[in-house]
RNA sequence: GGCGUCGUACCCAAGUGGCUUAAGGGACCGGUUUGCAAAACCGUCAUUCGCCGGUUCGAAUCCGGCCGACGCCUCCA
């Protein structure tokens, strides 16, 4: 089976072919650097992220772009409030960003471009647009995006511009815009953008949100190319109005295949900030979540349906980790990593086949732990052939490049820690059963875990 | 008002006409093992897929109605 991929543009599954052969060229839409990103932003980016592993596990050569959005009204209402300038703030909270992303082993983009660094650009396109009488000046300095000029808009949205009900959102009698679906491409200067100012052609300004993904995946990517992400949010009109003026301005194609990954929800509903049920990374890390149960809650659910996340599930996802990497462990014991292999069970079909089935992780993990099952069991209670063995950390390595659920982090005992688990050998070597006990007890309270096994105490981190 | 998604065990979650008298994970309970644990293993855990009706030889899966949850409709991943 070939790999099938959820396209919204046609609201179907459609076979991925890339544009050049053996290449795919993928943008997806970044953070706005104005705060902490929290966990349901990271939802899309480890969505993305599982995403270009596969694709790279099924032999494409990933050109992965990923925006940072260092200027719009948030980054510079911001920036004014706290009273730091505009690219300091961006700059710390970018950092923050790569951070995080780091922490979650999501691996890096190839380019985290800004849309500070691509105003040239900007200004070069709303001068086609202009030219080619798809937008419009007014007298601020505005220029916005002639929506009827393009007959397609609200293809990928599936919205009916005449069928809109007006929200508390839209006000109209706020613009001077000939239609309130129009938007805008740059926005004039206004006392409140301070130093966040450009010039241009039509007057001084600053760009409008859509138009940076438009002229930095072109400048990254070229004007056509495989993959655009990002979450359902970002439909309607981030991705709606980026593919209009994407079009009008190229005379052509733009993106070939557009993804987009739902809500992460917290208590049954929406993250937002004015609720105030959110997660940052700092925060899981806090509660002590590991990276790797993070990416087991993130990744257990489908990305097109909604998830839930939640404090109560870290036990669920900490043992089914902790599974895995006894797993592993086992594997490795057996010296399964020495043995020169190329073949693969046959589970891994199966696995491979959900995966590209638009990227059906539950039914992959479903498969892989149901197969595990067997190989600890063959492990456990009888003989493994070398043959196996190989093809079993094969399998294993594949997993692990796609999910990364397997702990790195080399886990040194602390020296109070092995003090206690030293007088607990000797406890034991004595038989002396009640010692024994409370030491474990006090080894847990350090955050250890103490198995004993016929080859003596196994300790892990908990 | 328009557009759309979803409702499967105690919880999470696949399956979307016969391969399923419904995968996988977690919790619970019983057993093997253990000094006791832990881990591992074995067993148990939905005659049933929100409700009602229809199509069909056959439906969790298709159609209709109802109920419930959620999202989008101008700057939120």
């Amino acid at each position: 089976m070939k790999l099938q991929l959820y396209n919204s543009y046609s609201r179907e599954k459609e076979q991925f072919k890339p544009i050049v052969e053996g290449q795919v060229g993928m943008y997806t839409c970044g953070p706005t650097v104005y705060d902490f990103s929290h966990i349901g932003n990271f939802r899309t980016f480890m969505f993305e992220d599982l995403l270009k592993r596969w694709l790279m596990h099924v032999g494409y050569d990933v050109k992965h772009i990923m925006n940072i959005t260092d200027i719009d009204d948030k980054t510079i209402k911001r920036s004014r409030d706290e009273g730091v300038d505009l690219k300091t703030l961006t700059d710390l909270y970018t950092k923050y960003f790569i951070n995080d992303l780091e922490w979650l082993k999501i691996l890096p983009a190839d380019n985290y471009p800004r849309a500070t660094g691509s105003i040239d650009r900007m200004i070069d396109m709303i001068k086609v647009l202009i030219e080619k009488g798809h937008a419009y000046c007014e007298k601020d300095g505005s220029v916005y995006f002639k929506v009827n000029t393009f007959s397609r808009y609200g293809k990928l949205t599936n919205l009916k511009l005449n069928n809109q009900k007006s929200t508390k959102r839209i006000n109209v009698d706020e613009y001077n815009k000939d239609s309130p679906h129009d938007f805008a491409l740059w926005k004039g200067w206004k006392k409140e953008d301070g130093e966040a100012v450009w010039d241009a052609p039509w007057g001084k300004g600053r760009p409008g949100w859509h138009i940076e993904c438009s002229a930095m995946s072109n400048e990254a990517l070229g004007k056509h190319f495989d993959i655009h992400c990002g979450g359902v949010d970002n439909i309607f009109p981030h991705h709606e109005n980026e593919l209009a003026q994407s079009i009008c301005a190229n005379d052509g194609k733009f993106v070939n295949y557009w993804l987009h990954s739902e809500f992460l929800l917290v208590d049954g509903g929406k993250m937002s900030k004015s609720l105030k049920n959110f997660y940052t990374i700092n925060d899981l890390k806090k509660e002590g979540f590991n990276p790797e149960s993070v990416r087991y809650q993130l990744l257990s659910g489908h990305y097109r349906t909604k998830i839930s996340f939640s404090l109560e599930k870290k036990l669920e996802s900490e043992k089914l980790i902790r599974r895995l990497n006894d797993f592993n462990a086992m594997l490795l014991s057996n010296g399964a990593n020495e043995i020169e292999h190329n073949q693969l069970p046959e589970s891994y079909v199966e696995f491979s086949k959900a995966m590209n089935d638009d990227l059906n992780t539950p039914k992959a993990l479903a498969v892989f732990f149901s197969w595990m099952k067997d190989q600890m069991k063959t492990l456990n209670t009888s003989h493994i052939t070398a043959d196996e063995l190989g093809k079993s950390w094969n399998f294993m390595s594949i997993f692990n490049d796609i999910f990364a659920f397997i702990r790195e982090d080399k886990l040194e005992l602390p020296k109070n820690v092995k003090k206690l688990v030293n007088q607990r050998r000797i406890a034991r070597g004595d038989k002396d059963w009640v010692l024994s006990d409370d030491l474990r007890n006090q080894i847990f309270k350090e955050g250890w875990l103490i198995e004993d096994t016929p080859d003596g105490q196994k300790v892990k981190k908990l």
